[in-house]
DNA sequence: TGACATTAGTTCTAACTAGAACTATTATTG
DNA sequence: CAATAATAGTTCTAGTTAGAACTAATGTCA
């Protein structure tokens, strides 16, 4: 028999992760964008840009699917890219001025709605929280690191 | 300026899940299925069955998408469809034999793999992380029903 | 019973997704 | 310096994804 159940926390975070989906994507879309557009335009908001692979690492995208996202804001024209003389490999992708105002916009107003969800729990709360998660996430990783 | 911060928080949620996703799915596919198709031979295993609808609410899955994945498991003959009599609209998905087969291979072997990582926390520790999202969960939930 | 609404599932579309194979460039190292 | 390895991105493929429009069947209610 099993030395402990964790199924049940599984189950929790698949769905407590979906929830956050469900609410945010909902609101992301009513501002035009697909929930990927909006982590890029998020990420690359106040910054001068960086490369593909920081986008991909901060994001959470993998790279293949990163160039997809990518080509559909150049098409918008949010985003553009600037090749790297230093580093012939490398990639710059930043906001056009074009996405830094559509950034101005909507980031403060996806922000104060995701803040509604939030009002009713103390930063002290919030922390633990986020602790819990971090440390969650470490044994994740961990397991995964080392090979599973 | 906000009344708290809770970035961090989304962030984690989303790293989290995140990992535990390519902890999971890198070993579901080397079990020859996807997330996807894992998740619902799971889910249907030792049961006699459900509907679609009833499938969706447990694996968190559209019915759109649904439709899809299970056509895919159908074509390699581990679930079967079957009408309902007392309702025209409903169908009952069921594994097949050979799904069940399966199911009884890698549930177990899936199980263990997850449980590897799962290894150093107590159960009173999973549980407080359960309760943890639990909370977060009725959270986002509430606020996406009120319509935020 | 007949109009209307609800529900279950499918279909369609646009987009995201991971992973693997590939190209081009830069780094390493014997 | 040349062979080799590593890295950044793209391309390709099969699959998942949500949402909206659709069909068919059931429920509701006047």
């Amino acid at each position: 028999m099993p030395s402990s159940t964790f199924l049940p926390l599984l189950r929790e975070l698949s769905g407590t992760y979906q929830a956050f989906e469900v609410y945010s994507s909902a609101h992301v879309r009513t501002l035009g964008l697909t929930p990927a557009q909006f982590d890029i335009v998020a990420t690359l908001g106040n910054t001068s840009g960086m490369t593909t692979r920081e986008l991909g690492e901060k994001t959470l995208i993998t790279k293949g699917t990163l160039t997809g996202v990518v080509d559909r804001l150049v098409d918008k024209k949010l985003v553009r890219r600037v090749a790297m003389p230093s580093d012939g490999r490398c990639q710059i992708v930043q906001l056009t001025a074009q996405g830094e105002k559509l950034f101005a916009r909507i980031f403060p107003a996806h922000l104060s709605h995701m803040e509604r969800a939030f009002a009713q729990l103390s930063q002290k709360e919030l922390n633990g929280m986020t602790e819990i998660l971090r440390r969650l996430r470490g044994i994740l990783a961990a397991a995964h690191s080392s090979k599973g």
